[in-house]
DNA sequence: GCTGGCTGGGAAAGCGCATTCCCACTGCTT
DNA sequence: AAGCAGTGGGAATGCGCTTTCCCAGCCAGC
């Protein structure tokens, strides 16, 4: 990767480096008009690009920005992406990219190489885990984290804090008010819907998971209604649909669901997967049983019958978190960032048919 | 973004920075078992995280790999990201994101960015346009191209090869059968349809549209049927749905096409764009109109009635992009990669109904 | 016992750039 | 006309690391 030098393009342009330095490469010290020009149609002419990473260590800064999320290929994630991505470019910096399956051990591995880059910056997605397995590899996040905003790192953590994560200088958490949300759209459900509801929830310990659970059966007391059972599965279209296996057979035996159920699938995927299987065994939604989501991921849009789902501005979410890691500057009123806010939206599968 | 630099490791292990170096980061040389423990225990009670970006200056070579996409929430892309990605952990380096939204001039910037940051190799995806408005722009991204590759860089595009780009070293293209499977999938429709067919097209001059547009004509004449109309629209699935209500428009109103209509999208989003338009419009699929798609995108899988498509292995086609870039080494039998190969996947959208 | 070849550690020279400090020169003021 | 601040350019230093080169000590061999 061998390129011209800014020692070249002063050569030619018969100037110093630091003169050539100060007209290529933005500097309070602006050299005259004359030999700027010359310094400019040097580095033309030799193809002249600034070598970020030599640029990087002398002003220890890298205009790099790390984000972390489990599975890029995952439409969640992937929306999310885009929002770090846009403001990324707003901000003239670059994404790094991480992928870790969830696993807290990953994530830790991640963030050190996001410091040993020097990351300016790093935006953690997707799930904290506070399963007792994870506990020794989220101590290491964690520890890891403080270390690198200490160094002068800037996170934003996407719904949660990391477990165990002190809340020093540089350390942002984008709150997702999932349990509210899950609360408003089963207050909305059950007065649609009077039969039993089960959740399809992902792994005990995963927080967003968790707490969409908590906040369904908080909204369900709320409406007058007993808890819901809990149906545990992968926090993935996969795990979606082995819950929603379970699930047909007990529909289709009739029993004490023979009626019908309502289904809340803790995310969008796993409510497409759920939503497979009971077709994949003959019943039909929303006759033999209704069924939501949450996420409202665009490309499920199209899906019949549509889902009915929590809105989450995903791309924002991504955005706001990538800002609030943005040096402060002098226009800005250094306001926290606005909340996010979600809402119900509620869809044909979910509507009231044969009950 | 200060942290403990080698040189504080040594002093504190009592041995000099080319030791410590020697030791911390994988050189040639093997300092003793009882110096090497020393400085590994500095280290680690300093928490010294090696400067990427000091390494990469000496080392003149980053571990980073640069991904250009057009869209990464775009699931095909998200797709090919999901393969980068994994390889780049198999080779132990990063990915740089960077996205462009088609346009060659974004393009030409990407790639700058990425050889200021001397990122050691490139990836690009997405379609490559000879639209006349960027003949300029491809230039110059060609042009780009090649002082990288000249400066040692290693390149892979996905589909075709860059406009008018020279092949220098370090030039690699993952050819994508387009045209052929295009070519297939025409075969087996026309083989369970003899009535018209329609073509739902991106703009004219992208090279995977254009493909998959004269593959199908191929296909068609193949099996002994004149070339079907073709309906330019946005490559996305917005595209889809336009083009979609201009056909639910004509179908309804029965005239030449009043029998059905047999649909090729060039991409399963447009595909499931132009499907949601039909339905929009009271058409039932396949009934009213046999639909097929291009890519088998995943997250589409469990769309109803389940769309017929070209299957692509778009994990493994980013994967092996980004495996042609990496350095050959020994144990390398210097084969070139395996070609990628796809599967025309016929589905309920386009089975035989009343046709 | 002395030399020649090794081995293993350190000194030092960059890698490409930003930046501080210094200096020559200009154009003022008094 | 002498002194001054101010301007604009260059020399030099350092960012944190790798790597070459050098040198001291060691062994084997004659």
């Amino acid at each position: 990767m061998a390129a011209s030098t800014l020692t070249e393009v002063a050569r030619l342009a018969g100037v110093s480096p630091a003169t050539a330095s100060r007209v290529l490469n933005g500097s309070a010290r602006k050299p005259g008009k004359d030999i700027a020009e010359r310094v400019r149609q040097a580095a033309d002419s030799l193809g002249y690009i600034p070598n970020a990473q030599a640029q990087g260590l002398a002003k220890s800064s890298s205009g790099l920005i790390g984000l972390i999320v489990h599975d890029i290929a995952d439409p969640y994630f992937a929306a999310i992406a885009r929002g770090v991505q846009e403001a990324a470019r707003e901000q003239r910096r670059m994404v790094l990219l991480a992928t870790t399956g969830g696993a807290p051990g990953e994530e830790k591995e991640a963030v050190a190489a996001f410091a040993a880059r020097r990351a300016d910056s790093i935006v953690i997605a997707g799930s904290r885990s506070s399963r007792a397995e994870d506990r020794e590899d989220n101590a290491e996040l964690a520890a890891e984290l403080d270390r690198y905003c200490r160094n002068g790192g800037q996170v934003a953590v996407v719904g949660h804090p990391v477990v165990g994560a002190a809340a020093p200088e540089g350390y942002h958490v984008v709150a997702v008010p999932n349990q509210e949300l899950a609360a408003d759209l089963a207050v909305e459900l059950a007065a649609r819907w009077d039969g039993d509801f089960v959740i399809i929830a992902g792994p005990e310990g995963l927080f967003t998971s968790d707490d969409r659970v908590r906040g369904f059966q908080e909204g369900l007391t709320r409406a007058g209604r007993g808890p819901a059972e809990v149906l545990r599965s992968s926090f993935n279209r996969d795990g979606g649909y082995q819950a929603g296996l379970q699930l047909a057979a007990r529909i289709t035996a009739g029993g004490p669901d023979g009626g019908g159920l309502g289904i809340f699938a803790v995310n969008d995927v796993m409510a497409i997967g759920a939503a497979a299987a009971l077709r994949a065994e003959g019943l039909r939604i929303p006759r033999d049983a209704r069924i939501a989501g949450f996420d409202d991921i665009e490309t499920l849009r199209d899906f019949r019958p549509a889902l009915s789902t929590v809105s989450l501005p995903l791309e924002d979410i991504g955005r706001l978190a990538t800002r609030a890691t943005a040096p402060r500057h002098a226009d800005d009123d250094g306001q926290p960032a606005p909340p996010v806010t979600g809402r119900v939206t509620l869809r044909r599968s979910t509507e009231a048919a044969a009950g």
